[in-house]
DNA sequence: TTCCCTATTATGTCTGCACATATTTGTCAA
DNA sequence: TTGACAAATATGTGCAGACATAATAGGGAA
């Protein structure tokens, strides 16, 4: 039996009062000191609370102003990002992949645009499709750049997939993801078994180090896929 | 000029240690005591810049058995998932919608089924369209669950979408996302001007106020849209 | 050997205090 | 009226110490 709240007791309390509006949005709370003494607790302990609940996107804190209820409740939603090994065997099936084309060239222009690419480097090309359990699950169609990635000239993906490789061998700072949907192009109708023009799901991905790219990469799952989270 | 690092410097030290495999994946790092005694901090200090970490995925925690780096790093990307209206108007262009369809109907059995409806309950279906610069931008097919969400019949969502008529009066709890590519029914290739069976890109979303189901929402977005973020 | 209990230990949380820092607000001078 | 400067103030961060809690490791009993 606790006779003081904990920071989670507190959140609870203070969400409940912003959602029942008791606080509505935009209204400037008390502050740490006072609301210390009102759950008869230290200051930390309401600063660790609503620190997090601004993390959360349901308050605005700045220093001297104040606390308010955010006005814009934004909906923050965490996507995981596993390893596509990872992503099918959490399906419950198994997975396996095969390299349908492994080889040096020169990237198209958009591409060398979007890395900030100098226009002679050649960077590897790797496709890999994606099995579960036999079933063409995502083919994934990839450049790396060998001078981020050293290795990647010589490495066997078809032992280890070039997703896998590059999170084992790599160590990555920032990068930018997009999701959207594409029509199947006649290659993918083949590897899906579908008619050119269907509708995928695409993940495109780039990713860097500091600012150097290393890998930029296009998902196109199977038709059908759903990418879920819960918020 | 500072003598003693700061929870920041020490996440900075802590993730080039996992970044340059000087702590390898698995590996169990020393403990908070160990540490503050290293970097000459309070334990509440190396505390914060662990617990963050473990938040990012970078570490995982367990008490007594100690602090490892993660094995499969993880990579959590958080989504802003904002009112129709401001991420329109985050994009410089000026919002407007249009309802295309408003009233009270029995909802298809699969949305029956998903959010564990009796069978006889009606909810409010609005179809609206929203307007970047007076371009179609999403189609919004929406159920609302008027016990969930008293005075949803009543109210005009002409004058406020109810997208945001329901931020503003429904506090949510909790809520599933996915995210999809589905062909254009007959219905969207009207709206946005093209043909039937264009690859769209799909947000659909159920939330509920404990486990009362308040809303489901289908948001068809304009062909070629993308969703962006960064880790 | 196997099972159960207990001691140990690393992390989880809280307290009370202190000082740092960003902003606002008020005051005074030009 | 306007602008610059100083005081006030709410949050941000840090410290040392304490107790809580979960999980492991070790030892003893069946």
């Amino acid at each position: 039996m606790r006779s003081t709240a904990s920071y989670r007791d507190i959140q609870d309390e203070v969400l409940r009062r912003i959602l029942s509006k008791e606080w509505a949005p935009g209204t400037l709370i008390p502050a740490e000191t006072d609301l210390a003494s009102e759950f008869q607790c230290a200051r930390a302990t309401i600063n660790r609370a609503l620190r997090e609940l601004a993390e959360q996107g349901h308050l605005d804190r700045k220093r001297r102003a104040g606390t308010r209820v955010s006005d814009n409740p934004v909906r923050h939603a965490t996507l995981d990002i596993p390893l596509i090994r990872v992503e099918i065997e959490r399906l419950g099936k198994a997975h396996s992949h095969m390299v349908l084309g492994c080889r040096l060239d020169a990237p198209p222009v958009p591409l060398i645009a979007r890395l900030g690419l100098s226009a002679e480097t050649k960077l590897v090309h790797v496709e890999t499709l994606h099995l579960a359990d036999r079933e063409p699950f995502v083919y994934e169609d990839r450049w790396i750049n060998p001078l981020a990635a050293p290795g990647a000239e010589k490495a066997d993906f078809s032992e280890i997939s070039a997703n896998e490789w590059l999170v084992r061998n790599v160590p990555i700072s920032t990068g930018d993801i997009a999701f959207t949907a594409e029509a199947a192009t006649k290659k993918e109708a083949e590897v899906f078994d579908c008619v050119q023009g269907t509708a995928l799901f695409i993940i495109r991905r780039a990713t860097f180090i500091c600012k150097t790219p290393v890998t930029d990469v296009r998902l196109a799952h199977r038709p059908g896929h759903m990418l879920k989270t819960s918020i």
